[in-house]
DNA sequence: GCAAATTTATGACATAAGTCATTGATGCCC
DNA sequence: GGGCATCAATGACTTATGTCATAAATTTGC
């Protein structure tokens, strides 16, 4: 276990957070700001745990102050199924709320992460009575919705090879890299090709793939984009 | 070109609209009725004709009124995949408009179609001024990218087979059925094929499959569910 | 620092699903 | 109402991907 170097405990007051200029409450004023603030805690969650479950109903949602989740569907016979990830700044659970739903997908924490609780109620308020918040909200969601559309034609209609070379650099753009070229994520075999949607064995044998053509090295776990633009031809992102 | 025996276009005031019980319009005060009534207008689609184009800035967004309509992306090779339907008073467009980014799928109509289209401006007046409605707009959004994650898994972790006895219960029940029993939705193999995520031959080879197992009937291009609970079984759907 | 446990890597093989080709059925238009 | 166009059905074959088994390499825990 080693000991952080900073402080990874969100600030007391939202105001005061650095994320928040990249999160849905970039544009709210102190009022609405204290109303959060004031009934918001702090969880941290360690890798691998699980922050909600399928079928269950959240009574509030979380913002990621620091750290990295993913949101996944279990199908028969236990397979994971990586729907979205999410990291600093991000809401979740607030689909389900919103929708009045029970929750459609498990969240677990690809890393230690800490967030926000916000719970329903004070949510709920701010949502209702600034109208700039619940469109932040609802841009997100719609933002969300499209990213779920492409990734459904891409499942239908791409190879595993493509979806592998596209979720490489999902995963780049979205965790960034780390001092040394690599995805600042680790990942074991199995979660990569959950997030494909395919089987373990395949995706090993694609990324041993990439590797021999030098489009990727990989150290362990860690993996590096070497050569983006052809990930990109394969990927068939042109964008 | 057969005459419609009833009269199918919109009435000039949403307060007067059959479908507004059931859309994201359901309880809004008549003030608000008049601000989107008095700048919406009425349009219609031919059966096949396209509503939207990928890629494309909607300047508002359409109201179905009566008809059915297809959400898709078009890969390369120029195939299709649905991603989801849309029929009275469902409301389209919408996504694009609030996520402030290009229409990311394309939209047809499955049959002749009347909507009301109402400017991107008395939408969004609407939104910003009447909480209730925000929130309508933002169940609504938030519903569908539960029912986009639920797809994403589908695609990921079913056979072609579980997704077409998926796809069958879907489409019955978002179209309902005609006086004889079958799906109120006449559909070339082809697009089913589109909607399931497979190849036309393989849908005709499994929908005569479920024929020959007296799952279903055909007619033409007219199917009936004769084993909903098998199918549901095949399917995986148990909720 | 070593042993156990997990993870990665590969080979061999099975199979679902895609592709190509052909025939038969339906529906549509002048 | 007959011919043309589209669509459905099926067979034969290919291929991508999944499955099972085993060995090598990491990682983890004591």
């Amino acid at each position: 276990m080693k000991t952080p170097k900073e402080d990874f405990t969100p600030p007391s007051h939202c105001q005061l957070c650095k994320n928040r200029g990249h999160s849905a409450f970039h544009n709210l004023g102190a009022e609405d700001l204290d109303k959060i603030s004031e009934l918001k805690s702090c969880v941290s969650f360690k890798k691998g745990q699980v922050i909600m479950n399928e079928g269950s109903r959240p009574q509030g949602v979380y913002c990621i102050h620091k750290g990295k989740a993913k949101v996944y569907r279990v199908g028969t016979e236990g397979k994971e199924q990586v729907i979205r990830f999410a990291t600093n700044g991000d809401l979740i659970g607030y689909r389900s709320i919103l929708s009045d739903e029970p929750i459609s997908a498990s969240i677990s924490a690809l890393d230690d992460t800490y967030a926000c609780y916000i719970p329903k109620s004070s949510f709920f308020k701010v949502i209702e009575e600034n109208s700039k918040f619940s469109l932040n909200v609802l841009k997100l969601s719609c933002h969300e919705l499209g990213e779920a559309g492409k990734m459904i034609a891409s499942l239908a209609q791409k190879t595993v090879r493509e979806r592998l070379a596209e979720i490489l650099l999902v995963l780049r753009a979205t965790f960034g890299e780390d001092e040394e070229g690599y995805i600042d994520l680790k990942l074991t075999r199995e979660e990569i090709a959950n997030m494909v949607g395919t089987a373990t064995e395949s995706a090993i044998r694609l990324i041993s793939e990439l590797k021999d053509q030098e489009y990727i090295s990989t150290q362990g776990k860690r993996i590096k984009l070497l050569d983006r633009p052809a990930l990109r031809q394969i990927a068939g992102v042109f964008e």
